[in-house]
RNA sequence: GCGGCUGUAGCUCAGCGGAUUAGAGCAUCGGUCUACGGAACCGAGGGUCGGGGGUUCGAAUCCCUCCAGCCGCACCA
């Protein structure tokens, strides 16, 4: 930016540095000149410093304006953007297995991505792709049918999908004339066999309704119509061998049919192929993921994808979009990114396992969270109860695990530690749904006389910090979007936090009398306007009170 | 071996399209306190920003190199 919020006067500017660099004059001097050049009465002082920084001073009247501007605004002054279609790609998880750990980030950041997407005008299409298809649900429907549908239903219904998918796992290992019927009806699965497929219809109901109860507890928008899993693409995959056939661009190798985009290696230095129909004459998933960017340009007319994925699939992904580049598919005009994040590590920096090496289902997880938040609750006293106390309990459980989660820079791998992140101290989701109900508080106790002024209280510094932070809103927003990293938004929204506790200790706000107190009610309005839409946009919610 | 990601206070993390003394939270120590909700505020100690070179008036930030860790590198997705 050309200008930042400084703590040693408002702004500052340091672009006359390189200026005078190209310039080859000396800094200073170019500094007098700009300063001498400067015509704007918004700026009450500008002082140069150190080689050439520029410390600019508002006047207050002008941060008042602009304060004001915001103020009435639902949307606190982020535009409206012409509306672009968007596909955001993530969760993805499998059918008839539980979702754990792993499953926590995409979901969360998506859900995230997806909200900031919404909330800036984008027409968001959100896609949940789950793995519905492939050879284990030969063992599943099997499996189904040993123990009976109902008892399967019953199973998987309550949410025990990993009893049930290691039970079919450990007969296909140890049965082998399980193994052969596994065989027999995977082939029956895509050969199109009717009551093989109401079988299979069966396994995907029971777990899409369980994947939205684990939504329903993470407060998630995925809804069971984002989700297009791998067998809806099915049909398509002979096309996209085909076509890509016609092209002339696939090669055989080994007995798979392969597409090499350049500039992919192997171990051996040759070249990498996408693998996109196996010697087997199975399809893999770059035929699936092929199939989709196809889909997604072609019937849903995107000009945007953005896939909410783990590292280690950057590297398919990037081939699967040179392929598609290559054959046509994907123009340029498509922005295609990965949003790419790193894995949760257990307290030994390994990854997060329960202390039995398993996976940890997500919902353990999360009731694990809102039990904390309840003993909380009850070891600080609260006037709520029954449903409500429940209820807020969950909206600070899912602020501390959310919070956790996206204010980590998406890339690093970070270390899950629930006592950390629960113990709403610092920098945590709770600590920032503290300041929102304390804002609350203040309407509540000022009750009929709580209208916040026309103008804003600006000559405390205490105040005058509180405004620069309410003013960088907008920008904190758009470069968190921009650049797909919600924790740009969380550090803003926490620096926000600190800058009205600070504001709230120094400055009373009831006990002022006339104008004061109605203009020191004009900056916690609005600070709460804002700290409610930023922690809404990132799918966290912000009480009334705690 | 090739490619990608990571290495910043005791711990967890920001900062990395260069800029004045490298920030925050936790922990530690010390203050504030009749409190508009103390889940708070203020302050202190604590860092050769993995090592080494280079570019620059100036580098945690850009370039090179080395070290360490994680991930990927042909038919499960």
């Amino acid at each position: 930016p050309a200008l930042r919020i400084s703590d040693r006067s408002d702004y500052q500017a340091n672009g006359v540095m390189a200026l005078a660099k190209r310039l080859g004059r000396p800094p200073r001097e170019v500094a007098e000149e700009v300063v001498g050049a400067l015509h704007f009465e918004g700026i009450e002082s500008v002082e140069i410093a150190g080689p050439g920084f520029l410390n600019i001073t508002l006047a207050s009247a002008f941060l008042d304006h602009q304060l004001r501007a915001l103020g009435p605004d639902e949307r606190l002054a982020v535009a409206n953007v012409l509306e672009r279609r968007v596909v955001v790609d993530y969760s993805a998880p499998n059918v008839a297995k539980e979702m754990h750990v792993g499953h926590l980030r995409s979901t969360v950041i998506g859900d995230a991505l997806a909200r900031m997407y919404r909330f800036a005008g984008h027409h968001v299409l959100a896609r949940n792709h789950v793995g519905d298809w492939g050879t284990p649900f030969g063992m599943l429907i099997e499996h189904l049918l040993d123990i009976g549908e109902d008892q399967a239903v019953a199973t998987l219904s309550i949410g025990d999908l990993d009893a049930f998918y290691k039970e079919a796992r450990t007969k296909f290992d140890d049965d082998d004339g399980f193994k052969g019927r596994s065989r027999a009806r995977v082939v029956a699965l895509q050969g199109g066999d009717p009551e093989t497929l109401r079988l299979w219809h069966v396994l995907v109901n029971e777990s899409i309704a369980y994947f939205g109860e684990v939504y329903s507890k993470l407060d998630v928008t995925l809804t069971p119509d984002d989700v297009v899993g791998e067998s809806y693409y099915n049909e398509r995959l002979e096309g996209v061998v085909r076509d890509l056939e016609t092209l002339g661009l696939l090669v055989e190798s080994e007995g798979a049919l392969c597409v090499f985009p350049p500039g992919f290696q192997n171990r051996e230095g040759e070249p990498l192929p996408l693998i996109v129909q196996k010697s087997d004459d199975g399809f893999g998933y770059a035929a699936t993921d092929l199939a989709a960017v196809r889909d997604r340009v072609d019937h849903l007319h995107v000009d945007e994808m953005i896939y909410v994925v783990g590292a280690p699939q950057v590297q398919h992904l990037e081939m699967v979009w040179a392929v598609a580049r290559m054959a046509g598919w994907l123009p340029d005009r498509v922005r295609c990114e990965q949003a790419v994040f790193g894995n949760v590590l257990g307290p030994d920096h390994k990854m997060f396992k329960s202390r039995s090496g398993e996976n940890v289902k997500l919902v353990s997880l999360i009731d694990d969270a809102v039990e904390r938040a309840f003993t909380i609750l009850d070891e600080r006293g609260t006037d709520l109860d029954g449903d409500e106390k429940y209820l807020l309990a969950q909206q600070i459980a899912r602020a501390a695990i959310k919070y956790a989660d996206l204010s980590t820079e998406r890339q690093h791998d970070y270390v899950f530690d629930l006592d950390r992140m629960v113990a709403f101290e610092g920098d945590t989701g709770p600590y920032l749904q503290y300041a929102h109900a304390r804002v609350r508080s203040i309407f509540r106790r000022a009750g009929n006389d709580a209208a916040p002024g026309a103008h804003f209280a600006l000559t405390e510094p205490a105040e005058r910090d509180l405004a620069l932070g309410l003013l960088a809103f907008p920008e904190a927003f758009e470069s968190s979007l921009a650049s797909l990293q919600p924790h740009r938004l969380c550090t803003y929204l926490f620096d926000l936090a600190q800058r009205f506790t600070a504001f709230y200790d120094r400055c009373p706000v009831l006990s002022s009398e006339g104008s004061l107190r109605s203009e020191r009610l004009a900056l916690c309005d609005l600070t709460g306007r804002t700290l409610r839409l930023g922690l809404g946009v990132l799918g966290i919610d912000a009480p009334e009170q705690m």
